[in-house]
DNA sequence: ATGCATGAGGC
DNA sequence: CCTCATGCATC
């Protein structure tokens, strides 16, 4: 009911004002709800983030982690930068509210310096009136991983997952009892790992918390050489699992995070059953879903999702994944496009911060040259169409992956060196001044005529083909940026016409 | 994850 | 020379 809780973290003042507001009411309609639950967190937050390593092996952590908290109090995120900005803004009113806070804001919790995200999913989760809920908490982590205080790493020390802080109702009659609440439990989490020896969930207590699961897919936690599914343990994960994440369905609705319907009866069969149904499942078009180059954006979307899902709990890199799909035959793809085509889901829901910032300010440059403007075009994303093609691909990958991984772990990652071939140019970093100076001409005209560039590789002192080059892969750029916008706002196409119409020769 | 590079297909 | 789809190199 209340668009600006879109979960944006944009740095429009409008929205952010917004938010606060909203963060403020449900400060003070939550306080006393939370408060319980924001003691559970105290207690385990600090535990085994990376950095704050060090409760496990000796209990002399009350210093380190006042020190830790002060820390965050005092100075946001250090790593925090241009792109964290929306943290500071979101968490300073969080001080100066006027509401007695006894205990922590909520904000703090989990001001992790690991996770930039951290500070403005939070803002979020709290303006969705959902911190108090910490179930919903956990599950925007499962889309936005850097939220929670504990990363999961795999064998290799690459984070594959977080696991949500949750205090749940079913210890907490001990942690009711020790009314002081801010004693470490001595839990010692125990790590479900999956076939690699890869950490794919906790253990805490009794209950089972995955890393990543969103789909009802439990990442078998199973050992070498074991079937992929008993029953009895997808159960026990499942039954934890699901019934914490499914009530997240509807706040998570609100965030326009891309909702993951279940179908609540599919508990039983999750993952191997289907290959196919992972996709179809949570196909649904709440989101009247845009459709871009008569592609269903939103079903992509539902997609990479799930696969990259599937993808971890064979324990796979992306890297991996481009390998065996090289070996084999039929059409490949590089780490590259399986990241850019996983990447597709969430700057599809980019927040309004781009259309503000990169195309708004883009035509304002355009109908207006003299105004300078920051320049923050959007990455070289795969178009909406490339995203259609890969997916088959990979949907008939990941099939047979999980069907040999259940026959024994076989030979997936059987790869074949790539051919260097010819070597490739070396790889052009145009200084912070140079690109300054590109941007500045690109803004005002994306496809300056071979004298300019000629004019301007001069100035700058670079291969005129590399400066081309640069343009080229700029206006790709933009052009795939506006091609994702115009599915937020397909009715202010107006504006946009003059610059559509110099990179694209129709429409 | 992202920035520059490559090569096919076009005009 | 351009656009596009992708990939290698790097960040």
């Amino acid at each position: 009911s209340l668009p600006s809780l879109q979960f944006t973290a944009t740095s429009s003042l409008n929205s952010q004002l917004q938010q606060l507001q909203h963060l403020h009411q449900l400060q003070h309609q939550q306080q006393q709800q939370s408060q319980q639950q924001q003691q559970a967190q105290q207690a385990q937050t600090p535990q085994p983030t990376q950095q704050t390593q060090q409760s496990q092996p000796q209990p002399s952590a009350p210093p380190q982690q006042s020190q830790t908290q002060s820390q965050s109090q005092s100075q946001p995120p250090p790593a925090s930068q241009s792109s964290s900005s929306p943290q500071k803004p979101s968490q300073s009113p969080g001080h100066g509210l006027p509401s007695p806070l006894t205990s922590p804001n909520p904000l703090q919790l989990v001001n992790n310096p690991l996770a930039s995200q951290a500070a403005a999913a939070a803002a979020a989760a709290a303006a969705m009136g959902s911190i108090a809920n910490s179930q919903a908490f956990g599950n925007a982590l499962s889309s936005l991983q850097g939220v929670t205080g504990q990363l999961v790493t795999n064998a290799q020390g690459q984070i594959i997952g977080t696991i949500p802080l949750m205090p749940n109702p079913v210890p907490s009659s001990q942690a009711a009892g020790g009314a002081q609440g801010l004693q470490v439990q001595p839990i010692t989490p125990q790590l479900l790992t999956n076939a690699q020896g890869q950490i794919i969930a906790t253990v805490i207590g009794n209950q089972i918390l995955p890393v990543i699961n969103t789909q009802g897919i439990t990442l078998s936690p199973l050992k070498p050489g074991q079937q992929l599914h008993q029953p009895s343990q997808t159960q026990v994960g499942q039954a934890a699992s699901q019934s914490n994440l499914l009530h997240l369905a509807h706040s998570q609705a609100s965030m326009s995070q891309s909702p993951v319907r279940q179908a609540s009866s599919s508990s039983s069969s999750s993952s191997s059953s289907s290959a196919l149904s992972v996709g179809q499942l949570v196909s649904n078009p709440q989101t009247a879903s845009g459709e871009v180059d008569g592609v269903n954006l939103e079903e992509i979307r539902e997609f990479a999702k799930a696969f990259k899902i599937r993808r971890l709990s064979l324990g796979l890199t992306q890297t991996q994944v481009g390998q065996a799909l090289s070996a084999t035959e039929g059409p490949a793809y590089s780490q590259s496009a399986i990241c850019r085509h996983t990447i597709l889901r969430s700057h599809f829901f980019l927040p309004q911060e781009a259309q503000e910032n990169t195309i708004a300010s883009s035509l304002t440059a355009k109908l207006n040259p003299g105004l300078l403007y920051p320049a923050r075009f959007e990455k070289l994303d795969i178009t909406p169409k490339s995203a259609q093609k890969i997916k088959p691909v990979l949907e008939r990958w990941m099939a047979e992956a999980e069907a040999r991984h259940r026959a024994g772990m076989q030979n997936l990652t059987e790869f074949i060196g790539s051919e260097p071939s010819k070597k490739r140019k070396r790889r052009t970093s145009f200084t912070p001044q140079a690109l300054e100076i590109l941007n500045a001409h690109f803004e005002k005209n994306t496809h300056p005529s071979g004298q300019e560039m000629t004019e301007i590789a001069e100035k700058l002192n670079y291969d005129r083909e590399v400066v081309r080059v640069w343009f080229c892969n700029k206006r790709q750029a933009l052009k795939n940026t506006i091609k994702r916008l115009k599915q937020h706002e397909p009715a202010t196409a107006v504006p946009m016409e003059p610059l559509t119409d110099s990179l694209e020769e129709n429409s």
